[in-house]
DNA sequence: TCAGTTACGTAGGGTACACTACATAACTGA
DNA sequence: TCAGTTATGTAGTGTACCCTACGTAACTGA
C-alpha cells in the first residue's frame, strides 16, 4: 500500500505531492472527504475577503494567488501547482484572506471541506507538519516574487514565470494568454506582447493564441533574472518528505 | 500570575506579544530559554541563505524582513514589531530563507535557541497554534506587500509604511533615515527625499537627520493607499487569543 | 575650532513602461 | 460563409522614476 498508487473513496487516481506525501495512517482520515472535482481555467477558487469554504489539492494544473487592487489592477503573488495545496489561510484558522485563488491553467483536482479538514487536523500530526512546511516555503516564495515584482523588468519577470509555470505542471507548453499573464506580472498586455515577441523572435519561446511553448530552456533560464533559481531553493526545502509512489 | 507582568528568568519585563499571548503552563517552558538581548538599529539578526541560530522575541523596536538582490537591490517584504516574532523559518522546520532580517527601528527583546525551542515546541500546542496563525497573516501581509510595491507609487507606499511602522512601535515619531527607506522602499533616496518633502511641505510629516514625526495621521492616511487598511485588518486576525496583561 | 562624516536638497538626462488607440489575424458559431 | 469574438501586433505619447552628480546643512570628535 506504501508502494501502491492511491486513490479516493471514488476510485480517482491522486497525483497532488502533498496528498502523496501523506503517511498511510493519515491518509486513510482524510480519504473520504476528498472529492473530486473539475478545475477549468479561469475558475476562482476563492475570492478576496470572502469565507474560505475548501481546501483545493489539484492534481494538475496551476492556482495563481493573486492581489486585486480597488483600481481593478492585479498581480500574482505566488503560484500552486500539484506540489502544493491552496486555501492555506483556513487550515491556520484564518477565515478569510485578501488573495483571489483562480486557476490559471485548467486540470482536475480534490477539494476537502474545510470544516472536515479542522475535524481531522488533530489526529494528523504528520499533515500538520507538511503544511506547516508548505505554508513557510509558501510564504518564502511570496516575498521573493514581492520583491521580484518591484526590482526587476518585465523580460525577466515573463522567463521568470515561464519556467515556475513549466515546472509546475510538467510541461513545456502553456496553455495561457498575454492577457493573463499580464494580469499575473501587474503589467498590461502590450507590454506582455512586446517581451514576449522578443523572446519568440529569439527562437526562445513559440506562442500562438493562448499557448506558449518554450523551446529552448536554457535560453530563458538565462533571460530569467536569479528569482527562479531563488524561488526553486526554497521550493525544494518544503518537500523533505520521500514520495511514496513507485 | 495570570494578570499580573510576565518577565524572564532574569527579571526583565516582557513586552512582546506573542510571548504575552501564551497560556501560563506554557510560557513556564519557554521562560528559562529566554535571553535578553539589546537590538540595536541595523542590527542585522539573519543574513539570506545563512541557518537560522535564533528566534527572537522584540519588546520594542521594528524588524524588516528585506529581500537583498545579486545587484544589491533591496526591497522590505514584510515587517515585524512587538507583535510578532523574526525567525519564523526555522520553527517551520526550515534552515535557512532568503530574507535578510535587520533592525530598523533599534529596541530591545529576547531570543531563544532554534534547537531549545524545537525540543519544546511538543510540549506547547498552543504556542504551535500561535506560530501557525502568525505565520499565515505574515504571509498575507507579504503578498499585499508584493502587490503594492509594484502597484502603487513612491508617495503612498511611503505613507503606508510610516502609518505600519508607528502602529508596530507605538509612537508617532520614528528614527529612520531617507536612505534605510529607500532600501525598505525599493527606490533610491532622492525618490524618497521628494515624497517626504512632499508630505512635510502639507504638514502631515516633520523630520530632520533621522527622525520622522507624524504631524497629521489622518491625512498620513488618506495619501496612502488601500493596502495600509487590508494588511492592518489581517493582521488583527492573527491575535485571536486575549492579551493577558492587565 | 575645524575637518570629517552623515543626512538631506535638488537638478537634469535617460528610460522603462503605462495608457490609449487602432489594426490584423485566427477562431467560433449561426 | 460571414459576422462576432478573441488574441495579438504595433505605434505614439506621457510620465514616474531611476541614475548620477553635486551642493548644503547638521552633527561628531579630536
Amino acid at each position: 500500500m506504501q508502494a501502491g498508487k492511491r486513490t479516493n473513496a471514488a476510485g480517482k487516481l491522486i497525483r497532488n505531492k502533498i496528498l502523496l506525501a501523506m503517511i498511510d495512517a493519515e491518509f486513510h482520515v482524510i480519504r473520504p472527504h476528498l472529492e473530486y472535482v473539475a478545475l477549468p481555467s479561469h475558475l476562482r477558487l476563492h475570492e478576496p475577503h470572502q469565507t474560505f469554504r475548501f481546501v483545493y489539492f489539484p492534481n494538475e494544473g496551476l492556482i495563481s494567488l493573486v492581489v486585486v487592487m480597488a483600481n481593478g489592477k492585479t498581480v500574482e503573488a505566488g503560484i500552486v501547482g500539484r506540489e502544493g495545496v491552496a486555501g492555506l489561510p483556513a487550515v491556520a484558522g484564518l477565515s478569510r484572506g485578501p488573495l483571489r485563488e483562480v486557476m490559471q491553467i485548467g486540470g482536475n483536482g480534490f477539494r476537502v471541506k474545510i470544516r472536515d479538514l479542522k475535524k481531522m487536523l488533530d489526529f494528523t500530526p504528520n499533515l500538520q507538519r507538511i503544511f506547516k512546511r508548505y505554508t513557510m516555503a509558501l510564504g518564502l516564495h511570496v516575498a521573493q516574487t514581492a520583491a521580484c515584482n518591484r526590482l526587476h523588468d518585465i523580460d525577466r519577470r515573463l522567463a521568470r514565470w515561464l519556467l515556475m509555470a513549466s515546472d509546475r505542471v510538467d510541461s513545456g507548453t502553456l496553455r495561457v494568454t498575454h492577457d493573463f499573464l499580464a494580469t499575473m506580472l501587474g503589467t498590461d498586455r502590450p507590454s506582455v506582447s512586446l517581451a514576449a515577441g522578443l523572446f519568440q523572435r529569439m527562437n526562445i519561446i513559440k506562442y500562438s493564441r493562448g499557448a506558449v511553448k518554450i523551446l529552448n530552456r536554457g535560453a530563458l533560464e538565462n533571460q530569467s533574472c536569479e528569482c527562479y533559481a531563488v524561488i526553486q531553493r526554497y521550493a525544494l526545502m518544503s518537500h523533505p518528505l520521500p514520495d511514496q509512489t513507485p
